[in-house]
DNA sequence: TAAGTATATAATTATGTGCTTATATATACA
DNA sequence: TGTATATATAAGCACATAATTATATACTTA
């Protein structure tokens, strides 16, 4: 695929953002799965506003895109996004997450896979 | 080329490296290239200092490498890094600097090609 | 060796960022 | 409609980061 150019400040802004452990995380869980608030909140074992305001960052730069299903609203990467095809090559060399949403499996607190 | 992984730790300290406007076009530049300290400061006009220690923080993670010659010291990428395959495919989303080493060479005030 | 140029380092200041606490909003359900 | 659950937002604080100012070090050349 021929990689569009992207201009430095944009490009500055979206590494400052994955230059946050949590926020690159999240982007890895949710390149290929979905993921609510709360799983979030017990996966980083942290406060749920804190979690909140990451999610907002990236979705303010339409990194991620939000889908309300009841009480819950689900997050993913935007794959429609004019940055993703600059974060995928970064998101491809980061080791796979999913054990994290294993362990929610188990622990019975899952709740994107209803 | 198969990508190594890196672990998400590392990612974030070099991402956080890559989300400063002057390091990121001061790598995209030396990735080909070669630039003394004097050459950063007059392209980014700013401070020597300031220059310094963009440098300093890109040397002690090993993403740049120094050779001394005469009084000036020249950066260039350390494409030896274990880093460097996974800020490569950053680096070549960005669009060309040259035109910055281009204004200094008009201005007479390139060094490195000497 | 003295003066000039290039670069590095240390200390300080200004600004930015992330987290917490408190509160507001939205939905579900009894 | 009232209560519980999920999420968002705002304000304040603590810490991190970048730039400046001042100074030190290294090399060059007269």
């Amino acid at each position: 695929m021929l990689q569009t150019k992207i201009e430095i400040e944009e490009a500055t802004g979206i590494l400052k953002l994955l230059g946050d452990k949590t926020r690159l995380t999240m982007l890895k869980l949710i390149d290929e799965q979905t993921c609510c608030v709360c799983e979030f909140v017990e996966i980083f074992q942290t406060s749920q506003p804190s979690i909140s305001q990451h999610l907002r960052k990236l979705k303010d730069v339409g990194l991620v895109k939000e889908e309300r299903k009841g009480q819950w609203i689900f997050y993913s990467v935007n794959n429609k996004s004019a940055y993703y095809s600059f974060i995928k090559p970064i998101l491809d060399q980061l080791p796979d997450q999913n054990d994290k949403l294993k362990q929610l499996e188990e622990k019975g607190t899952r709740i994107s896979c209803c």
